[in-house]
Parts: C-alpha cells; sequence; structure tokens
DNA sequence: CGTACTTTTGAATCGCATCAAATCTGGTGG
DNA sequence: CCACCAGATTTGATGCGATTCAAAAGTACG
C-alpha cells in the first residue's frame, strides 16, 4: 500500500468515535476506514496539484480552502467549520486548491478508494452523498449572492441570516478570517462591526455575532 | 397524472432527438421521458417557493437564476448557457430561486421523480449525476474566487480564463447580462472593456471576447 | 518577558456605483 | 419604406465606500 504523508504525520486513532454526522452519511462499513487525528493551526491538509487520496471530514476547528493568484495573493475559495471539506476531489486526479487548518482542528480522513467502492455498491449511500452535494451547491449559490453586494454590511447581514443560527453566529477564530471568507479587507470589517453595533443592528459578546432589530 | 404549467404551455416535442450531452449523461430507459421545446425571452422556468417537477437542461440560449432581495432588488446567481440548471432542485421541496430565459432557448425538461427512481436503480448513473455535481461545486468555487477580486478587470480576466475555450468567449446576449454575472454594473464593463481594448489585452470582435496579450 | 498575531483607529487615495443623457440598434406597426 | 419604440451601448460627472498604507494598542502563548 502507498503510504501518504497524511499516514506519516497522524497517530491512527481508529478507536476514537467518528463524528455523528459523518456516521450518519458513511455506510457502516466504511466508518472503520476512518481515520481521526487533530491538525495544529497552519498545518496543510492537501495542496493544489497533488493527487487526492483522502476525503476529510472537519469536526471541530476550521479549515480553509484557498487559492493563490499568480501574483501570490492568496484568495480565499471557502471557509469550513463544520462538515466533508474535499467533496468535489472525489473523481478529480489533481486538487484544485490548497487545504489548510487556520486553527486547531479534529479532522477524520476517510480514503477516498472506499468512498467510490461504496457509491457504487450501495444506492442510499449514493443518495445521501448526492444530498450533500445538492446542499453544497446551495450554500455555493448564497455565497455568490453574498459576495454580488456591493456593501460590507450587506455582506455581513446576509452572512449572518444565511449561516447563522437565528442571526447568531461563533466567532472561534475572530473576525479576520471572516473577512476573508466575506471577501473584505478585515479593516473594512472591524470598522463595519464598530459601526453597526453603535446603531444597535448588531451585538458582539461572549465569542458571538449576533443581530439585533428587524 | 398532475398537468404542469409547463405541459399546457409547451408543445411535446419527444422525437426531437435531445442533446448529446444529455443523452450521455441520462441512462437510455430516461429519454423517451424528455421533453424538449423552446423558451422565448422572459419566459419563466419555474419560481422560487414553487415545487420542483422537473429537470431542465439548456441545449441553447440563456438561462439565468436569480433571487429577489427584499427590497426588490435582483441578484443573478447564476447564469447558464448550457447544460443542466437545476441540478440542486433534486431533493428539494421547493425551488430557492427563480429561473428564466433571457434569450430564445431550447430547453428539455425531465420529470425529477423519474430522474429519482433511475439514480436508485442504476449505480453507473449515479456516479455520472455525482460527477456532474462536482463539477458544479468547482464551478461555483470559482465564481466566488471571481467575486471576491475587487477590480472589474481582474475578475473580467479571471472570466475568461475560467470560463473561456483559450481565452475565448461568445458574447450572445451582449455585455449586460455578463457584467451581471460579474457582479458589476454595467457601465463599468462596457468602460473595463474599453480600456482594455485600448491597452490591446482584450478583443472584441464576431460577438466574441479574447484575450490577447500573456 | 518577548514575539507574533489580532484588533483598532487614522488619513489618503482609488475604483466603482450612481445618476444623467446621448447615440445606436433591432424590431414593430403604419 | 419609414416612423417609432424599447432596449442596448456609450460617455460624462459626482460621490461614496472600500482599499491601502501606517501605526498603535491589546492579547495569547511559549
Amino acid at each position: 500500500m502507498v503510504r501518504h504523508w497524511y499516514d506519516q504525520n497522524h497517530m491512527a486513532s481508529s478507536f476514537t468515535q467518528i463524528h455523528q454526522a459523518l456516521a450518519d452519511l458513511l455506510p457502516a462499513s466504511l466508518r472503520d476506514a476512518c481515520v481521526t487525528s487533530i491538525y495544529a493551526k497552519g498545518e496543510r491538509l492537501f495542496a493544489a496539484g497533488e493527487k487526492p487520496f483522502y476525503m476529510f471530514f472537519l469536526s471541530s476547528g476550521e479549515v480553509l480552502l484557498e487559492r493563490t493568484g499568480r501574483h501570490g495573493e492568496s484568495v480565499v475559495l471557502q471557509r469550513t467549520r463544520y462538515g466533508i471539506v474535499s467533496e468535489a476531489s472525489l473523481q478529480s486526479a489533481r486538487y484544485h486548491c490548497d487545504g489548510k487548518a487556520v486553527a486547531t482542528s479534529e479532522i477524520t480522513a476517510v480514503p477516498i478508494s472506499e468512498i467510490q467502492a461504496a457509491l457504487e455498491a450501495d444506492p442510499a449511500f449514493s443518495k445521501r452523498w448526492i444530498g450533500m452535494l445538492n446542499r453544497e451547491v446551495k450554500r455555493l449559490r448564497l455565497q455568490c449572492e453574498r459576495l454580488s453586494m456591493h456593501r460590507v454590511q450587506d455582506r455581513l447581514m446576509h452572512f449572518l441570516e444565511t449561516e447563522g443560527q437565528q442571526g447568531k453566529y461563533p466567532l472561534a477564530s475572530g473576525l479576520k478570517s471572516l473577512a476573508a471568507e466575506l471577501g473584505v479587507t478585515h479593516e473594512a470589517l472591524y470598522r463595519c462591526v464598530a459601526e453597526l453595533e453603535k446603531k444597535e443592528l448588531l451585538q458582539r459578546a461572549g465569542g458571538y455575532l449576533k443581530t439585533r432589530a428587524r
């Protein structure tokens, strides 16, 4: 068997309970093939151009998918705090972006070959997988809608309405990474949050952002 | 059988050859259930909130997916010129956006219930369907990347590089609908194109946009 | 206790939105 | 064929909001 760098750098912990959402998605036969481990802040899951061997499920922490532009500037394609990170790599020969943890993260790696085999054999699993992809497509359409807005304030409000729970959203790793996802500079976001708080349209407390009025 | 408004407004043309790309995706058993017809410019395929009965495949023309913001302004979620339009509605109870033709379009409607049945029964079809969704996810990620760029010029160049063929892109319905997809005003896009032409970085001829230098 | 990073505020500048208006275009009906 | 109209295209002027650059203050962590 080919040893991936992943195997060398991370302690296998097959005995760890995998996350419930992942258990609900995967067929029982695949759960034993999962390897859960902790990634440190800054650690890379994969890099653009590499051949995908594992699919990554994020239980806690934060992962960014990013591409490096031709001038070296990095663009955040997606910021994930929970769920499958690299769905689209299932049938890809190469990753089309980098994936890295920007906070200490608990990540379960699932071998892609096993997922493919299970998809062929288990129609119910196929159906769940398609459902997951459908949700991802909708999420991405909403993100496009958000990025089409011109003012930071509109993007932030739209974000809290679509990604938050009742307009409440946990700020685990600060406003800076949120700014990147919203496609604005961190300065602009800080100013926007401060102004919205002054207008009492937004509340920032206990690591949460929360909309107030309606 | 429930008669959808679609059936009343469009002549069935089951004898029409369906498009090759669609034939490649669908199992043979489903091809007879397809209905191809011509939609006029401005005609609506579906509206947000409606229950999905059909999945739409666009052979030629142009379709927009758009949502109406709370202030009545319309935001383009996606602009399609070719391919399946409403993938994500497969398992949805309601459409989450409007779909309308903005140019005379040849569209094939496929009953969703039949697609679902075929997905359960045919693993090879499932695999192709998942592949289609994977490509859509990647396309949307690229669109997010594009919308994260601040200058119109960068968005346009990124668009031509990722959506065009060798930097060449057909402008069937004018720059205005392209401007909406790029998330900028049409004035800004006209000015940007004019300036890039003056710098000889872009060529606009015969209904095509084409990058020049590199 | 020092280092790295986040948060915050300030000032100058730039690009795009916005509003306005003129020209061009294709299609319609007289 | 021409007058006419709706929509696309184009150019201009103005203002706003975000970027950019700069710097200071706060905070976490070894």
